[in-house]
DNA sequence: AATTATTTTGACCAACTGGTAAAAGTAACG
DNA sequence: CGTTACTTTTACCAGTTGGTCAAAATAATT
């Protein structure tokens, strides 16, 4: 039932999803050719509308993969951890993917601010399910006095804004801060605020 | 002097700026067309470049634009203030600019996560050298008590982030909250935030 | 080795892109 | 009213865009 037999389609699939995050996460949907894409990928045109139906195609894969690969973490967080740690650890976890994939990060940035017109279905679906949930618990947790009584949507957001900015605003934090990895302070700097913002 | 002198100047100008500003934040530089822009705003393409030498340069103008209008809050911070009340000033000011005019945020987030091609030196130049004496202050207040010891710089990251995050992010909050004005939450939520991290 | 299935390429296309040139139209002013 | 300066439009262009098609090249299978 795999859409991907061969080891030469797994190989060109990859390839051209390795590409398509790199290009697309630069120039956005509408600014990214596929001509772009085949150097990239270093295939020819034709060649990667074998394996793609359209140039949207590329693009709608990389953000479903991405919104799975995204939502994970929250999924993760377990209710019955220690709360502080728990979110604590989904912060931070997210941090990382920051560090580590920023062009993800880029990629659905650029989607959002372009007001999602390919996932807005499944901000309404999938995520907004996934979030509800996590308030819930989070909701539970502060009546329990386990943690503080915040806001818990909000929190959320200043999570994501929070993770989000050091990846999709690199360069303007380089620009202030001067070249270099910045991600340890701010980690210091999150943690510590998410603890002040959480214990009782 | 004035480069703008008759009144068709003026508002055909304008008109021009409006339209590459919507259009522009909504698809990014290489997204947008001039014959979009051109639409919004109801005059021809050529008649367009009759005011602007290029599509390079309305963009080009509405980022110069922008970061002045970004960076004067900064700027009329008071040494002399209360110190918490003159950042949570500051910040509530920028997430105003946020609800009211998410276009040019947008605009700014676009230009940023491309790698900012074309404001980088304003970055590198004017901004940093804005951020350097705010975070100088910031110091300063921290050493004579007045606020809590936080990193300065990530402090005003954070700022920028959460800011940032409801103007750009704005359909994503919708899709998670539902629609409707979530600003006042978003504050709330935001000042408690600023006031935990800088309450000594 | 021959056949079949898969992969790659080169030539091509219609629609769109930013931008130009010149002429026609309109406003300003003495 | 006539002249001059400004504004707008029409027609156009060369380069790029996403995408197609049939043929060639390669790999897999018998």
């Amino acid at each position: 039932m795999s859409k991907y037999e061969t080891r030469i389609q797994k190989r060109n699939h990859s390839v051209i999803m390795d590409a398509g995050l790199k290009i697309f996460s630069q120039f956005g949907f509408r600014g990214s050719t596929l001509d772009q894409i085949a150097t990239e990928s270093g295939l020819s045109k034709p060649n990667i509308l074998y394996y793609f139906a359209s140039k949207e195609a590329i693009y709608e894969a990389l953000l479903t993969q991405l919104l799975a690969h995204w939502l994970k973490p929250v999924r993760d967080i377990n209710p019955d951890g220690d709360p502080i740690e728990e979110i604590l650890g989904y912060a931070k976890h997210k941090m990382m993917m920051s560090r580590l994939y920023p062009r993800e990060s880029r990629l659905y940035a650029n989607e959002i601010i372009q007001g999602a017109p390919r996932i807005k279905d499944a901000l309404k679906g999938e995520l907004r399910e996934v979030v509800s949930t996590l308030v819930k618990l989070m909701n539970k947790w502060s009546s329990a006095g386990l943690i503080r009584s915040v806001d818990a949507h909000h929190l959320i957001f200043s999570i994501w804004a929070m993770t989000q900015h050091y990846a999709d605003f690199d360069v303007q934090v380089q620009a202030v801060l001067g070249e270099g990895d910045h991600f340890p302070d701010a980690e210091r700097y999150f943690e510590d605020m998410l603890r002040r913002m959480l214990t009782v």
